[in-house]
DNA sequence: TAATAAAGTTAGATAAATCTAAATAAAATT
DNA sequence: AATTTTATTTAGATTTATCTAACTTTATTA
């Protein structure tokens, strides 16, 4: 078993490998735990001494087949309870993180299954990324930046990768939520803003805002 | 803020204060708490400072009323979670304490308002024990013993006082759930089990069992 | 390539929660 | 009242997770 502190390491290192390539910083991860670097260093040899990630001194870590399968399944929980709390307790998908990152580490397989099966066995969390099933497989289709779309292109609003309170709820704001239809009418050259065109009227939202919402196109 | 611990010593106080006239022993919370009692000493210390009990060396505790009001909030938390585990993923009643014990930590008022609201303001637990609603206010009408009912007197099956998986298990079985219409028919002498009268069947049940039954009876 | 900057590690401390063994206080018995 | 037993506390360690300050390695740049 492991710990809740150690939860969370394996947790970050899975989310900060899916953002580079090689292997992932001990500053990166002491920077996303709000942690100091050398108690990352402490952590990471505990966690090599556990098989859950692969260390050598100086060159960044990568998570085992144990390590990574360990991590997977907290991000299982965090979604289903992230859902849990929008689709039964009436939460705003705003509101939800913060809670599911603490009752993610509530250890019972039995209560999440049932919590799977209560909710209809979802594919998908509040913000659209994708729950494991139980045995750690999800589909990530390849999704597209809004800000990278051709004029006249159209798509559908399907993730964000950004889940700030305050960006959610923006988000909220001016309608652009999971499901909606958008259609690219320009980029803006002069600030990479980007014209849109969603349910017959035009908005136009920052390249920054842009580029964190996610887009299927097919 | 209090920790994981100290929520835990606390609860514990709390139960066992329910069960004594005087101050808890340090004793009786290591029993409970699993521990050493030079642990509980070290605890109680901590917990007097932070003015969660009243601590005089060699002479128990007793909970000031910060520390009770803290107690009450976690054993709401515990018993809205069972409900919810009973009512909304169809756990059994013998399945839930465990699973309550981790949830009962999860800090988010708003998270148990809502499961609260989400439940319909419940007034019992799936064991008949009362749930505190949020200003900590419950009533606990005075029950009795199915071993102490006497001949011919009729009652319902209300609550348990033993919480265990192998007794709730066996009331299962034999059909003493709660909501359970019984009459004494007698008491034997002999080795003090009862006699009862169960939806039109006669029963016997042990006076250890019975005295873990209690009932209401107007 | 040598100097500098950035990243990462080590050594030694600290706080929380626990323990064992020894000491002390309170309660129960003679 | 003295003795014995039981309950409780203290002293000193241990484990986990963290920190600061100093040091080492790797990367960058001149
Ligand atoms: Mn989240
Ligand atoms: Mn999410
Ligand atoms: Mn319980
Ligand atoms: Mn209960």
């Amino acid at each position: 078993m492991e710990s809740y502190t150690e939860e969370n390491y394996l947790k970050v290192i899975y989310h900060l490998s899916n953002l580079t390539t090689g292997t992932v910083q001990t500053n990166a991860i002491a920077d996303k735990i709000q942690t100091r670097p050398a108690s990352v260093t402490d952590m990471m040899k505990k966690l090599a001494e556990k098989q859950l990630i692969n260390y050598v001194k100086y060159q960044g870590v990568t998570l085992t087949e144990k390590g990574k399968a360990t991590a997977v399944n907290i991000v299982r929980k965090h979604r289903l309870w992230e859902l849990f709390l929008v689709k039964t307790l009436n939460f705003k998908w705003d509101e939800v993180h913060e809670i599911a990152e603490e009752l993610e580490h509530v250890n019972s397989p039995l209560l999440i299954e049932r919590l799977d099966e209560y909710l209809g066995y979802p594919k998908n969390d509040p913000h659209g990324d994708p729950i494991p099933d139980k045995n750690g497989n999800f589909d990530s289709p390849a999704l597209v930046k809004l800000s990278k779309l051709k004029p006249a292109e159209k798509g559908i609003v399907v993730g964000v990768s950004e889940h700030s309170s305050s960006f959610l709820k923006y988000l909220e704001k001016i309608k652009l939520t999971l499901g909606t239809a958008v259609e690219m009418i320009e980029v803006i050259e002069f600030d990479g803003s980007v014209d849109l065109l969603v349910e017959d009227t035009r908005k136009n939202v920052s390249r920054e805002v842009a580029s964190h919402i996610l887009m299927r196109t097919n």
